[in-house]
DNA sequence: CTCAAGAGCCTTTTT
DNA sequence: GGCTCTTGAG
């Protein structure tokens, strides 16, 4: 028995294509992975290629880290000197080797998307560009863009010199690159276009990975843009000893879950593949092993109704299963409601991690949140804010990056008065301008500030701070990272600085900073096969995202709970049950996309409804809420028109609307005033306790909830919410970050309420928290 | 130089 | 509705 015969027939066909282009069309849930590593286990086992010649590419740090897992497993001896990385990681470790061949210094720093927007506005101010009239968000835009199709500031002038705002844009871009070559720094888009351009300048250091990586392989190449087409294009050609040129070069994509052309993502690159390489073989993998028949019969469905794609019908031999359940919601509310409660109900038969709740916005998130929440179910939101985009994580952090490189103006201005120095804006914009004088960078303008005559009083400030950064910097030769982090903790007052202002309602900060010195140390510990630097953990550091850290194969309490993420970050990912809500014209598809002129927005949007439903194995949710408040506006929105693209019989429909709700409510408003009775959101508390499915000891939280509503809150006119809290020493109540707890204290402060709290959940423990900020729900 | 209240802004986001 | 940035007063 061989580790190729669990294989169907494409896939093994796939497995053994040896030499020369390879195109693998696999629809959603084919087993792509599988194909991947067991063409790598192949092309060592049975063809004797040396595991140092393969490069397998892939986007995430997650799927990299999920390849190199398999590869191992299946290979063994050998397996760990196959090249397995992303994209991004990829070209960092050849930049690193080799980018002073272009200029740049080896110890460059990357600069996160925040960065770039810091380093975008002081470009504008620098350049007198109003940013009111000019966004700087359609700089960044442009600049990514140019960067996607490796267009440099010249060429993007040169493609249309008469127009002023090209002319604009590209003093910007021209501006922003100068800036960061001093910073000696890198965007993430540089990451490729710098090592493109490193193979462009010195062929030298081509050919040398191109004799490297004999064999490449690239996974989700529908979401390449033209950068990453053009650096993989430029690799994969390899001469063997007789002079004969190789492309062996295999990607594997699908062109129905190419969502991401918003970020420069070119569907062409998986079109025209067997244009750009003639002797391409294409297998497609259409087998599903992962969905019922019916939920793939409506994927299908939906996806079909595009028109630019390569025809594929994905099938299985799996049951039908059940209908998809489609239900119609009053509003945001009821439909969060509805959905914790069918978690409730199915939770009786399976754990908790089955169940996904897929948002085209993260905006959703907040409501399912307070409904899972009040319904006591485990769940944990990924995306959102990136743990190391975290103001206090950026702060320390930028402390680090300066005492790598001072060059880096962004990482020093960032935390010049951070905490507070009593060194303002007045006197950075001093010093800034003797820099640009100068021709030297912000620090060494530090150094020199005795000979700046404009600083008086606080030149001494200046001077001591750059003293500082000076010794940390010393001291790292002889100290580890973590006590150098923690010296600088302690000196500049940073962590008291944090404990003083801690604000109830943020998770932590000083919670969080600890969790980044532990990562540090998690670092250190970790014996990798590069030296523990500071400069390898920055790198680390910069290029991870929140969703790498999702993994729900784990067994075990700690991992058992419903995930909630965008429909983006759920590529790649499947569940047994899963829920899409906000099925409506304007959210999803996204208002923008309905609007637009050009009709392939739509169809992107289409394809994310194609990824979602594609998601799930066994159960499928979708609703629509007939009205939901969004970005502070009532919006009344018609079902998406991706449901009207299921045919009926998939359907199982139920409209969870109640005859008596109106009647309910207008007892309810009698009781209170009309002041807030105009509002739809009013109702939404009230169907919970008409809901059979709600227990009886819930049916008590009526009036918490109402105070919960921000909406009735303005209604009650000058009524704080929480000046007058219905729970009291004893009770047990909810709140949306930190779980459940039980009521410890209630102090009378400045017109508020202290209260004090004992959690439930592990790393929360005791909190003080401010009745009025806090939206306690009694339970 | 610092704080606090108002104005303005929003999609999606692998790195 | 909620977050971030700006602006104006102390």
């Amino acid at each position: 028995m061989s580790i190729y015969d669990s294989l169907n027939p494409e896939q093994l066909k796939a497995v053994q294509h040896g030499e020369g282009p390879l195109l693998i069309l696999a629809g959603a849930g084919s087993g792509k992975t599988r194909v991947l590593t067991h063409r790598i286990a192949y092309l060592i086992e049975e063809c004797g290629v040396n595991p140092f010649n393969i490069l397998a590419i892939t986007f995430t740090n997650k799927a990299a880290g999920e390849m190199r897992e398999r590869v191992d497993n299946l290979i063994g001896f050998g397996g760990e000197s196959v090249w397995v990385a992303t994209f991004h990681s990829t070209c960092v470790r050849i930049l690193r080797r080799y980018i002073d061949r272009i200029g740049y210094d080896k110890g460059f720093t990357i600069y996160d998307s925040d960065d770039q927007k810091t380093l975008v506005r002081e470009v504008c101010k620098y350049l007198n560009i109003d940013t009111k009239t000019y966004k700087e968000k359609t700089f960044i835009n442009v600049i990514s863009s140019c960067k996607d199709e490796c267009i440099t500031p010249e060429g993007y002038e040169a493609s249309n010199p008469a127009n002023p705002n090209t002319i604009r844009n590209a003093r910007v871009y021209r501006e922003y690159q100068r800036r960061l070559k001093a910073a000696n720094a890198l965007d993430f888009d540089d990451l490729i276009m710098k090592t493109i351009e490193l193979f462009d300048a010195d062929k030298e250091v081509l050919e040398n990975y191109r004799q490297r990586f004999k064999y490449i392989m690239v996974d989700e190449y529908q979401d390449t843009n033209t950068a990453q087409f053009k650096l993989v294009s430029k690799l994969a050609t390899y001469t063997t000893e007789d002079g004969e040129v190789q492309h062996n070069l295999c990607v594997v994509g699908d062109d129905d879950q190419s969502i991401y052309k918003f970020r420069g993502a070119n569907i062409k690159n998986i079109l025209n593949f067997e244009d750009t390489y003639p002797d391409t073989k294409v297998i497609k993998l259409e087998e599903n092993y992962r969905s019922n028949g019916n939920i793939l019969d409506a994927a299908n469905e939906i996806v079909k109704n595009n028109i630019a794609r390569k025809s594929k019908a994905l099938w299985t031999k799996k049951d039908k299963g059940e209908p998809i359940h489609y239900t119609t919601y009053y509003n945001e509310y009821e439909e969060a409601e509805g959905i914790a409660g069918e978690i409730e109900r199915l939770s009786a038969d399976r754990p908790y991690r089955d169940f996904a709740v897929l948002y085209r916005t993260n905006a959703q998130s907040r409501v399912l949140e307070e409904k899972l929440v009040m319904n006591s179910i485990p769940y944990k939101v990924y995306g959102g804010v990136n743990f190391y985009q975290r103001k206090e994580i950026k702060d320390v952090l930028a402390y680090l990056k300066v005492l790598l490189n001072p060059s880096d103006d962004i990482a020093i201005k960032r935390i010049i008065n951070v905490p507070k120095r009593g060194i303002g804006l007045t006197t950075i914009d001093k010093v800034e301008a003797y820099a640009a004088e100068q021709g030297i960078s912000f620090f060494d303008a530090l150094l020199q500030v005795p000979f700046i005559p404009e600083l008086k009083r606080a030149g001494d400030k200046l001077t001591s701070f750059a003293n500082f950064i000076r010794s940390e910097s010393a001291h790292l030769l002889s100290a580890s990272i973590s006590e150098v982090t923690k010296e600088i903790l302690e000196e500049t007052g940073y962590l008291e600085m944090l404990k003083e202002d801690e604000d109830d309602e943020t998770l932590s900060r000083v919670d969080n900073v600890d969790e980044l010195l532990n990562k540090i140390i998690a670092y250190e510990e970790d014996e990798g096969p590069e030296p523990r630097t500071l400069a390898g953990f920055l790198e680390e550091v910069s290029l991870v995202a929140d969703i790498d850290s999702l993994d729900n194969n784990e067994e075990g309490d700690a991992h058992n709970h419903v995930t909630l993420m965008t429909l983006h970050s759920a590529k790649g990912l499947e569940f047994p049950v899963v829920f899409i809500p906000g099925m409506e014209d304007g959210l999803f598809p996204g208002y923008m996309s309905i609007t637009s002129d050009d009709p392939s927005d739509i169809e992107e949007e289409r394809r994310l409804c194609y990824v979602g439903v594609t998601r799930a194995m066994e159960k499928l949710y979708l609703s629509n809420a007939r009205t939901r408040m969004s970005r502070g506006e009532q919006m009344y929105n018609k079902p998406s028109r991706f449901i009207n693209e299921i045919p009926r019989y998939l359907l199982q429909t139920t409209a969870s609307e109640k005859p008596d709700v109106y009647e309910q409510s207008k007892r309810i408003r009698s009781g209170y005033g009309d002041s807030y009775g105009k509002n739809f959101d009013t109702e939404s508390s009230l169907f919970s306790s008409s809901s059979s499915r709600i227990s009886s000891a819930k049916q008590s939280k009526g009036k918490s909830d109402l105070f919960s509503n921000p909406y009735i809150m303005k209604g009650m006119g000058g009524l704080k919410d929480g000046s007058n809290p219905d729970y009291g020493v004893g009770d047990k109540v909810s709140h949306i970050k930190f779980g459940v707890g039980v009521v410890k204290e209630m102090n009378p402060k400045d017109g508020d309420t202290e209260v004090v709290i004992e959690f439930e959940g592990e790393n929360v423990g005791v909190r003080k928290l401010r009745a009025s900020f806090a939206k306690l729900k009694k339970l």
